[in-house]
DNA sequence: TAAAAATACTCCATAGGTATTTTAT
DNA sequence: ATAAAATACCTATGGAGTATTTTTA
């Protein structure tokens, strides 16, 4: 099964092209970044970044720009969960 | 973060009335649903269901509904992602 | 009393970190 | 030589199970 967080590590590091950095943008180690984009990749059965091809940075391939689509629908789709959960909590009289 | 396996298991919970009939389709112990609900329950900082209040079934609360409506949605978007990605894999000259 | 959910507990797998190695430029 | 990703290794947390207890209809 997608895992959410995975496809926001995925995300971040997509935007940055560069997997150390996306690290430090998230608040985990490098190795712990490897790990998400390569269990995605698992559970896709392809890879979603071709490594060093061009000069020192991470480009998508093809599954990785199809993938980053619907990371981006679903990540917000996550979100609009939260705001609506937090508005159905608020008190009946208040919406 | 949401967990798409989590809200499978809280749809299922759902359409079922019932932690054991739900753990028996999903192929979970009981204990596992009970805990997946629950952390669901923690994420979303309230309860999901109505334990017990009509006779042996389990009914959603307010904030459980409109849960279920998004879960229904970021599962259906998750499987779509899926054959996105397998029709991506495909050999371009098959599309 | 019975059916169902919650809890206690155990075990193992996985996530995350640090340190190191490999890779490509 | 350097910057970046992969890997090895370790630890701790969490997930899953079984067995038991609690709940309430």
């Amino acid at each position: 099964m997608l895992d959410l967080q995975k496809l926001e590590t995925f995300r971040v590091v997509a935007l940055t092209h560069n997997f150390t950095r996306a690290a430090a943008e998230l608040g985990y180690s490098q190795s712990s970044v490897t790990g998400h984009i390569q269990a995605l990749e698992r559970e896709l059965g392809a890879p979603l970044f071709e490594r060093y091809r061009f000069s020192r940075t991470v480009v998508l391939t093809k599954v990785g720009h199809r993938t980053l689509e619907y990371a981006d629908r679903l990540l917000a789709l996550a979100e609009e969960t939260r705001v609506a959960v937090e508005r159905e909590k608020e008190p009946v009289g208040l919406v």
